[in-house]
DNA sequence: AAGTGGTCTAGACCACCAT
DNA sequence: TGGTGGTCTAGACCACTTC
């Protein structure tokens, strides 16, 4: 008899967790300003009363909005919200992989179609056997301005695969790795970042539209799946007048 | 009737908790590569069961690492190594503010002491009622060479407290986030950061030993307290000979 | 069919904060 | 004293992978 009653719902495949749900509500109500101003959010037993589900449950969709540095929790006291929002634009993911992919409202656009290339030093850094590897070039523009070159470095095989695949347009909104997951989902796991100013190369200078010798952030980034592989090895040059480089930092989460 | 056996063991007050043991654990088994090359990790029932813990605590501790990009899980599959630490050294806490508070191996140099200015612009963006802010001056040194000046800007109440906390060295290891944290710990919440290329200014040229109008890199930091409330604006400029940003970059945790 | 991780529950004890 | 979040358990069902 401790049945029918209080007993789980089942999940219809396809649909989300319940903590999900529970989480996407709060972080709309907290971005609507909801719980602003140092109010106190509804405490886990009201939640879990309020949405029929367990606590643990209600707490499975805090750690979530705790980690992302939405809200904080004081033990003995409850749950407040950040108001990180209120100052700029809050990055859903901070200084995630996804952030890059996103790169919102920005297109590419190809100067180099790939090709294969004999470069010892990327391909020591890619970890590949042989001094052979695929090349590509694009721009990034911004409402029609460029603001950023890349040159991007792959093993021969992914490029064979890329090229094959026609992930990557010509031009418009998109990114390699982007065009990377969309035929090998989770092949991304991280990345390395280094970011330095140098004077901006001769040749690169008139395609983001730079004035000749003049600072320009230049990001280099290696990418790796799962296993700690290289994957994708990109060097991009941006216009500091156009382009500048923003990250959000929080606390690690408790 | 339903006691005695199987029944959790109280933890001792000043103990870490379970999953956190276990978290520590198996962390330094992966440091020591134990895992590497692809092996499967134990599962969550053996673990359960050689460290006498329920499921869940197992799992617990097995979020931390997947949130840290040091383990990634497959279902149906286990929990392998993500062998990150085999490119370059690995940053526990991957673009988080922890980072700019280590800053290890390097030293700060005060140049200017603190002292309170008029500046509309900095105290607008620090959200003062009046222009007036608290400012000093700083330089970061590795191996007692000069790569950073900093200009760091706050409330003119913070200020005074730090002045009389003497909480930050003239010359040694440290942050001034650092030295806010001793004497207000859990202070600081997050950070935006804007990192741009500009010419050297003339006059931090020589306190860089670089060279006047050359390509330096600039990082605009704002840090923010829980409430969202701007805490210390921080401009640095670095000679990009000694010094560039690195970040690591992970893909959102399951 | 057996094993894996993912989700979820109902209940428990704790330390801490408010009153 | 009652409410809050933090920890933990024992057990359950699920989808998926491997055999």
């Amino acid at each position: 008899m401790t049945d029918s009653a209080s007993r789980r719902v089942p999940r219809n495949v396809r649909e989300k967790p319940a903590y999900q749900r529970l989480y996407a509500d709060l972080r709309s109500e907290l971005e609507e300003g909801r719980f602003a101003d140092g109010a106190r959010m509804p405490t886990e037993a009201e939640l879990s009363e309020r949405y029929g589900m367990s606590r643990q449950t209600v707490r499975r969709a805090f750690q979530d909005l705790v980690a992302e540095g939405l809200v904080y929790r004081v033990p003995g006291k409850g749950t407040f919200a950040s108001n990180f929002l209120r100052h700029g634009h809050y990055v859903r993911s901070i200084g995630a992989i996804e952030d890059l992919q996103a790169f919102a409202g920005t297109e590419m656009e190809l100067l180099q179609r790939i090709e294969l290339r004999s470069e010892e030093e990327i391909a020591r850094r890619l970890e590949l056997p042989s001094k052979v590897v695929a090349a590509l070039v694009l721009r990034r523009l911004y409402e029609d301005a460029p603001f950023g070159l890349t040159r991007v470095f792959l093993p021969p095989e992914l490029g064979q695969r890329l090229a094959e695949s026609e992930a990557l347009p010509t031009k418009g909104p998109g990114t390699v790795i982007g065009a990377l997951e969309s035929f090998m989902p989770g092949s991304i796991a991280g990345a390395n970042q280094v970011i330095t100013a140098v004077p901006v190369p001769p040749d690169v200078a008139p395609q983001i539209e730079y004035g000749a010798g003049q600072p320009c952030l230049r990001a280099e980034r290696t990418y790796f799946d799962a296993h700690g592989t290289p994957v994708e090895l990109a060097v991009s040059f941006y216009n500091p007048d156009r382009y500048a480089y923003r990250l959000q930092m929080r606390r690690r989460a408790t």
